[in-house]
DNA sequence: GAAAGAGTTGCGACTCAGTCGCAACTAGTC
DNA sequence: GACTAGTTGCGACTGAGTCGCAACTCTTTC
């Protein structure tokens, strides 16, 4: 996954330095998940790096992701649960950001922002709660989706989803 | 999930105001669900349920939840799956609150700021996106555990998560 | 109060993500 | 090159959630 403004570490790199070993199995996940234009899923993980090496188990990309979260080098995201129940991983950013879900195109997209940075500082000092892992996912509709909006067949209402009517 | 600060809806009203049929078994569901101490599972809402008509079926509850998160009265959490995959419920409130699950002691608390209203606000005038749910989710260490920490036995780390060790 | 019909429920079979134990394999060390 | 702890593949399993269909029931209408 990447991107212009977030910064993303290098996970075999990391993976070395804590002395964990490197087998090639996890470096074709590793590489495939930096290398993704997308957020994986594990099924589409498994898909993609069996084009590398089709012996690739899916036993084995669980217990890589497993890992992988344990490190704290990737994040998981349900991403609104916009594809059912699937979750997706990308490489951890060095700034915390958070992912707006578009219920009727499907588009993610990620936002930064010193506000988020604030929030997380007046919870550890208001709660004394020590941040470890943060997920915001917000879900609505997206600015090219609200330009093409029209009302929506089955409620009129305006503001509908038409991804899913009964939504309205 | 009755709490002093958040407001929820009644949600039995909501429905009849909508105009949606109030069958029994919605009801005792919807009461269950007003009435818990804690946030609910599916499972627990079912077992929970049983205990006043033990007739209610596992596939009314998915499809009772299905409605209510459809009609925007109830939200779903994943609570940083310290209980594995399940998802959890609650009445929606009148104000998007967060969620904080401490990895050591299990324990949820809610928070509600100013900030994170203005974190929606400045979304929406950034990124033109209308915001339909928010999910906010944080991980780490409550007050409690972290005044009673103490190094890990497995890797001598103070922030260690001793409910999972791996993750140090 | 009874009849009618749309909407809802229970049932049971199914799907799909994720887990686990175990034998075979291999990366890294000596 | 041999050794071994850590890793992998396999296949069976678990558990959350879904679906189609026949039976039932809430609400409306008369």
């Amino acid at each position: 996954m990447k991107t212009d403004t977030l910064e993303r570490r290098s996970l075999l790199q990391e993976l070395g330095l804590r002395g964990i070993r490197i087998t090639g199995q996890r470096k074709i996940l590793i590489e495939t998940i930096q290398e993704a234009a997308r957020h994986l899923d594990a099924a589409t993980l498994l898909e993609l790096a069996r084009k590398r090496d089709e012996r690739i188990n899916r036993a084995t990309v669980y217990r890589t992701i497993e890992l992988l979260k344990k490190l704290r080098l990737i994040d998981e995201l349900d991403l609104m649960h916009l594809n059912g129940e699937k979750h997706f991983y990308e490489a951890k950013t060095n700034i915390d950001h958070m992912h707006l879900a578009c219920f009727q195109c499907g588009r993610i997209e990620e936002f930064t922002s010193p506000l988020f940075e604030r929030l997380k500082a007046e919870i550890s000092r208001q709660k004394g709660f020590r941040i470890r892992v943060t997920r915001l996912e917000i879900g609505g509709r997206c600015s090219q989706c609200c330009a093409l909006a029209t009302s929506c067949a089955e409620c009129g209402e305006e503001t509908c989803c038409k991804r899913d009517a009964a939504n309205c």
